[in-house]
DNA sequence: TCCCAGGGCATCA
DNA sequence: TGATGCCATGGG
């Protein structure tokens, strides 16, 4: 049964294949389940609990509530979190003549073309996961945001799955130092985990409030002084929830790793040679820094 | 056993 | 301001 059905128009090159691939890509991520043609997802909108099926087409999303009619809160709270999760409002062509004037990277505007930033649009949850993914693997990683959601998070079963909402910072801030141990996170990542889910509780720390500083630099200052955030997480958080376009996430070993096999840098201090780099991609930074680390992963259609 | 992994902090010169 | 040690543990 379907209660609804929306579908969103995407302007602009759209690939929903490396999209819907991009999601799955070998790892474990508890708060969704990637289909062939879909992801299905539980949302929260204040009390309201919703699981959606998102069908991305080459032109729009369609969006079908699986449980119950949304509210109009609800149904705009998907919308927007869509808008963030597929970063619906962009258009890619400026960034593949910029990629185009690089040999050792031409290769993307065609092998990856459509592809969109996967972004993060819940803030709790970016902060959270850069947290936990700070000098781990990432299958390790997946593997403790697992144990933190499936034991904080509410959920939504449905014909027999689980489907997890992230924990809110409420229900981290009141959790057991001891609980969160036995999670394998480490004194450290725990003291700064609960650090940022009380400054979201206690409305130190929004959106709208890093919206409302003056500018990227602004918000960059602003995060690296609290605690446990430094550089690399400032800028993963700007460019994963608040789609910041100039963010880059300094000494990101994947990052570095991508830039050596591309040969733009011959050894990981070679820090003008990167910055060289970025200058040529002025505003659009995170997405090179995100096309990077696509060409990490094998590629799909080769497989 | 060793080194690396989508870092950050404290300390010290 | 930059270098070093430490935290903490899975995975190759």
């Amino acid at each position: 049964m379907i209660y609804r059905t929306i579908e969103i128009p995407i302007k602009g090159l759209f690939n929903e294949q490396e999209c819907l691939w991009f999601l799955s890509r070998g790892y474990d991520d508890c708060l969704y389940r990637v289909y062939p043609d879909r992801v299905r997802r539980a949302f929260q909108s204040g009390t309201e609990q919703m699981l959606v099926d998102i069908y991305p087409l080459p032109d729009r999303l369609v969006v079908n509530w699986l449980t119950a009619e949304p509210s109009e809160q609800g149904e705009d709270h998907i919308r927007d979190f869509l808008n963030g999760w597929f970063d619906l409002e962009i258009e890619l062509e400026v960034f593949y003549q910029k990629l185009s004037f690089y040999p050792e990277l031409a290769y993307m505007t065609t092998q990856f073309r459509g592809l969109r930033f996967m972004g993060m649009p819940d803030l709790f949850e970016a902060f959270a996961w850069s947290i936990i993914g700070q000098q781990i693997n990432l299958p390790f990683a997946y593997k403790i945001k697992r144990r933190l959601v499936e034991h904080y998070g509410s959920l939504i079963d449905y014909q027999g799955d689980r489907h997890y909402l992230f924990p809110s910072p409420e229900s981290v801030a009141g959790a057991s130092i001891n609980d969160l141990k036995v999670m394998q996170l480490s004194g450290r990542k725990i003291e700064y985990l609960m650090t940022m889910a009380s400054e979201i509780t206690d409305h130190k720390l929004s959106k709208k409030i890093l919206y409302a500083l003056p500018d990227f630099a602004g918000r960059l200052k602003y995060l690296t002084s609290l605690r446990g955030i430094g550089q690399w997480t400032a800028n993963y958080v700007l460019m994963k929830s608040l789609k910041e376009r100039s963010s880059i996430p300094h000494g990101d070993a994947g990052l570095l790793n991508t830039l050596l096999r591309h040969h733009i840098i011959t050894d990981k201090n070679d820090g003008a040679a990167i910055e060289e780099l970025f200058r040529g991609f002025s505003g659009w930074e995170s997405y090179l820094v995100f096309y990077l680390w696509r060409s990490l992963a094998p590629d799909p259609n080769s497989q």
